[in-house]
DNA sequence: CGGATTTGACCGGCGC
DNA sequence: GCGCCGGTCAAATCCG
């Protein structure tokens, strides 16, 4: 089972279920999410896998040499050849992709604080976008994650965050107050969609000191739909956690434009995966569904325009408390 | 002064 | 084989 709630990245070995889960968080400004998880086929076969359209679970290649991570080899391929000794240890093609885990949210500030400490190390001008792509790597040792932040060429206020890589530590202390290590994640992971959700989830908690979450997962036989109800409540206001540059001043709500609905507060995840599943829940101001990545990675969740008509969550749920 | 950031160069993959 | 491109390195610089 433990596999299974760690479906997403269980293709890359082992360890905390959770570990890659913290990374998906949205900041406080953010009111979108966008997702995307590498699946193994193998590891989790998901009988939800039936769309290609917006949600394929086990879209991740099977690659069973996940364990690069494991085994704290530095799987970069990309080493500088300045020693001819050094050997290429993953010289099977593209075998063993680190877990990736987009994230898209709306925000002012480039840097989400996802608990853990990056470091910059790169930044690129990427084709198709005239705005410079960050690279960062975590800096706890030993760490491979690294990730890199853009934003999107169409909406200067979507910030693209992806990670790479599985965290083998723990959030670094004093950056997150994670109080609820037992706090139920997805028990029953029989749908690789809820693992991904628990994955985003996850990372939301991980953003704040106190955050429970229960959830009731239900999924109807024959259904296409999967409810996630997560009441979610947040103690502290997180916003002195971020490490990004604060505009307090300008505090002004995030318009809500085509894909996305903004609240402050707590809100609804809907993850549609088109046909294959919806997935109701509370979260912050975020509705999500489930997508294909186009390559081999995925598993991706977009955002979507809220149904307003669901806005009952609001009030039934949660207090996802985002802002100061 | 140590750690983080900047930035140009370098490297490897890939398409033509 | 060549050039483009994304990703990374590392020296220089910045900053607390």
């Amino acid at each position: 089972s433990r596999r299974l709630a760690v479906g997403a990245i269980s293709n890359q070995g082992d360890e905390k279920p959770d570990s890659i889960s913290s990374l998906a968080r949205p900041e406080d400004k953010s009111s979108t999410v966008h997702i995307s998880l590498p699946f193994d086929p193998n590891d989790a076969p998901s009988p939800v896998s039936a769309s290609d359209d917006d949600v394929e679970i086990g879209g991740g290649r099977s690659s069973n040499t996940g364990d690069e991570l494991t085994h704290g080899d530095d799987p970069e391929s990309k080493r500088r050849k300045m020693d001819a000794t050094i050997v290429d240890a993953s010289p099977i093609g593209k075998p063993n992709r680190e877990p990736r885990v987009v994230v898209q949210t709306l925000s002012e500030v480039d840097i989400l604080d996802d608990g853990y400490r990056w470091r910059k190390y790169g930044q690129k001008v990427v084709k198709g976008n005239p705005n410079p792509r960050s690279y960062y790597k975590c800096t706890n040792a030993g760490c491979p994650v690294r990730k890199h932040v853009e934003r999107a060429s169409h909406d200067p206020k979507a910030v693209i965050t992806t990670y790479e890589g599985k965290h083998n530590h723990d959030v670094p202390a004093g950056k997150t107050v994670n109080h609820d290590t037992s706090m139920p994640m997805v028990a029953d992971v029989s749908n690789n969609i809820t693992t991904c959700m628990s994955a985003a989830f996850s990372g939301f908690r991980k953003n704040c000191d106190t955050m429970v979450i229960s959830q009731q997962y239900t999924q109807p036989e024959g259904s296409n739909t999967v409810s996630l109800d997560l009441g979610v409540g947040i103690s502290r206001n997180h916003s002195n956690a971020t490490t990004a540059p604060h505009r307090s001043s300008l505090r002004e709500p995030i318009q809500s434009h085509q894909n996305q609905s903004i609240s402050s507060e707590c809100s609804n995840v809907l993850i549609q995966g088109n046909p294959l599943s919806t997935l109701h829940g509370n979260l912050s101001s975020c509705i999500i569904y489930g997508s294909r990545e186009g390559k081999d990675e995925g598993f991706t969740f977009k955002t979507a325009p809220i149904d307003r008509s669901s806005d009952i969550h609001y009030a039934s749920t949660g207090n996802l408390v985002m802002g100061p």
